[in-house]
DNA sequence: ATGCATAATAAGAATAACTTGCATCTCGAT
DNA sequence: ATCGAGATGCAAGTTATTCTTATTATGCAT
């Protein structure tokens, strides 16, 4: 599964590119972006170049190894491609993400693609909401800002 | 429309903003980027700076005037929000980009936060694929490299 | 209409996330 | 073991976006 897998998406087998491999396989239920997948490494004791990195995780999205991810708009995450396809619901106050699957709205996809004329290579599905953990959170800090009910106040008479 | 967005948003009602909305305006159909709304304000003779633009837009997109998107991972675009929502279906080729509703999908979604105990606040549905013209083009294409199967090539025999 | 407190702006530096150029090194076919 | 294509590490370069600070404009009360 590691050094095949390189040999048969054309990529040579070199060291950085079987550790990197390893750390998507030891966070195969988390979503890591380049910037972990280095310092994992570094801590590792590894010798690597935070440029090897970015390389290789393109190289292997490109390959079709993993997947890239960009839920913040800010940076990419990614995961292995071994697992079935799915979709993902995330948490817009603690970042948490969960997968789901649903049949009807691949097929639907499909099917708009199908009356566009357009051949579908792809989609991103994300949704975006407050997990039941921090919605729990929100009601108990609403409670308390119900007691003063001023959005924003800079004066808290401390002077 | 104009001022009185702004001020419904509680956003002062400044030169820079109005000229950045009538751009926004002007452009209802299309997706621009920060890059754009600033290059389109100085090619009017506007006195604007590209952070104001930025800032602005994000005011906005807070304030649900506009909506971002995301489509290339690499820079941000932005679209009024005064239209029903939609989706979108992005070319990959020539990047050009339609918009579709599918209302069996947003009900699905609905249904998905709801199963995991999620408050949805949004969603991304983005589809990827090749439009009907870029197909037909990639179709003659093949057809010229049957004849000497080397898929990257400069030499047009041009000299 | 006018002044003032507050909010908004411009300009440029700063930052985050990547990417690229290049000299050196490694893989793996021989 | 050898050699060449391709891979790597380092450092510098990009790109998109945000921050800092001094300056200016706006809105509300008058």
């Amino acid at each position: 599964m590691d050094a095949g897998g390189l040999r048969k998406a054309g990529l040579k087998v070199t060291l950085p590119r079987i550790k990197i491999l390893e750390v998507l396989q030891h966070n195969r239920q988390r979503h890591v972006s380049a910037e972990e997948v280095y310092r994992a490494l570094l801590d590792a004791g590894e010798d690597i170049g935070l440029a090897t990195v970015y390389r290789v995780l393109t190289q292997f999205e490109t390959a079709g190894i993993l997947v890239r991810h960009n839920f913040q708009g800010t940076h990419s995450v990614f995961e292995l491609n071994d697992t079935v396809h799915h979709d993902h619901i995330v948490c817009i106050e603690c970042g948490r993400v969960e997968e789901f699957v649903d049949e009807t709205i691949e097929q639907r996809q499909r099917e708009t693609a199908r009356q566009r004329s357009f051949r579908m290579t792809g989609h991103a599905l994300v949704l975006y909401g407050v997990c039941p953990d921090c919605a729990a959170k929100a009601e108990d800090e609403e409670a308390d800002e119900a007691a003063e009910d001023t959005p924003l106040r800079e004066d808290d008479t401390s002077s």
